[in-house]
DNA sequence: CTCTTTCTGTACAGAACAGTACAGAAAGAA
DNA sequence: TTCTTTCTGTACTGTTCTGTACAGAAAGAG
């Protein structure tokens, strides 16, 4: 069977995501990730082949954790279609005020990864990742919204697939703020502009 | 008077500023950068000093510019405050596709800027120049959306204040968006929800 | 022309980088 | 116990990186 491994293997993720999240993919050297995991480079390089590999694991961790939470807000019981998504926005900008408070990465992995990775070969396959990603959470809130339409809690000025666009964009344009160190008021301001427009 | 330059600045600017915006400072080598430029590498850190120096000087480059066209759009006579910032969406999009065809980068090169230099201590100047430009451009856009409160051509649900800002999300969330490769549509619905919330 | 200054090309120094080789340690299997 | 497998620490390789040293080329000043 072999030795066992000393470390776990979610923890040592997780390390690596704050420093990927931070520095981004260039930013980040083997052996920063090696002092934030705890990692030798052999244990480093033998759990996850190399320094993608770890990034792209990072990646999957980070999604699956997002969409996660999300979906958490969305299912809600005993609450209207347009109350959800304000939940949403309200979830999502706490957060950010606590990861700040707490000397965490500010913003989004996965917007730091979009920009990063759109002219850089090497990180096509997190830039796939992530915009499979975009895609699959864009129809789901699209279909969300229809029937918040058709149950006459959203707007029907604008079809769902273009209020999905538009909260999609409240969502990146507040993460973006928050990165350059914008105030919570900054943050609200935004969202209550998308939410002005599911408003019926 | 010593030897006469055999290059011309602000084309070798040009050309860094295009390696820059699509790789990142972190993902450009200097190599790169001689080789975009076609300077020499004396030359180029004759004239640079290094690269940060060269870095912020794009980066001046590119929020002169992008002010400048800004301005020029809100200056327009004869159209209604709503129309002008219509306009300017209409802009941003068309200079995004307009790009991509061109197989240039796409995207916001501050916004890209903003995202990697976050946690980044050697890339403090370009951050701060950023974030400088960010808060005058916000102070710019809610002063002309009072005006046009004023004037009966903005609605008056939100302060001016707030509307700046969920303009500037928007901005942002259209750049991202072409990053990542979405079409003309999604772009379009993006401006169109901003401009919602503008309309009286 | 000659002098001084500035620019340019080559070649290099020193550091940081991603990834690997290998020996030894740990742990279950037989 | 002994064998096999897997993990871990150290040391190293070759590459790439930023920045510099220096000699020579160009151009105006006197």
């Amino acid at each position: 069977m072999g030795r066992t491994a000393e470390f776990d293997r979610s923890t040592a993720v997780e390390a690596a995501l704050g420093e990927f999240w931070a520095h981004g993919f260039n930013g980040t050297s083997t052996e920063t990730l090696c002092q934030a995991t705890g990692l030798g480079r052999s244990s480093l390089y033998n759990a996850f082949r190399n320094k993608i590999g770890l990034y792209e694991e990072c990646m999957s961790t980070y999604l699956a954790a997002a969409d996660e939470s999300v979906d958490a807000i969305l299912k809600r019981e005993s609450s209207t279609v347009h109350e959800r998504v304000s939940a949403l926005f309200d979830d999502l900008i706490d957060s950010e005020l606590e990861r700040r408070a707490a000397g965490g990465p500010s913003g989004c992995f996965s917007v730091n990864t979009a920009l990063e990775a759109a002219d850089n070969p090497e990180l096509s396959g997190p830039y796939e990742q992530l915009k499979t990603n975009l895609h699959s959470r864009l129809s789901v809130m699209a279909d969300y919204l229809r029937a918040g339409q058709a149950s006459g809690d959203i707007a029907r000025t604008l079809s769902p697939a273009a209020q999905a666009e538009i909260i999609n964009g409240a969502v990146v344009g507040i993460r973006v703020a928050a990165r350059v160190g914008s105030g919570a008021e900054s943050m609200r301001a935004i969202a209550s502009g998308a939410l002005m427009v599911l408003t019926p």
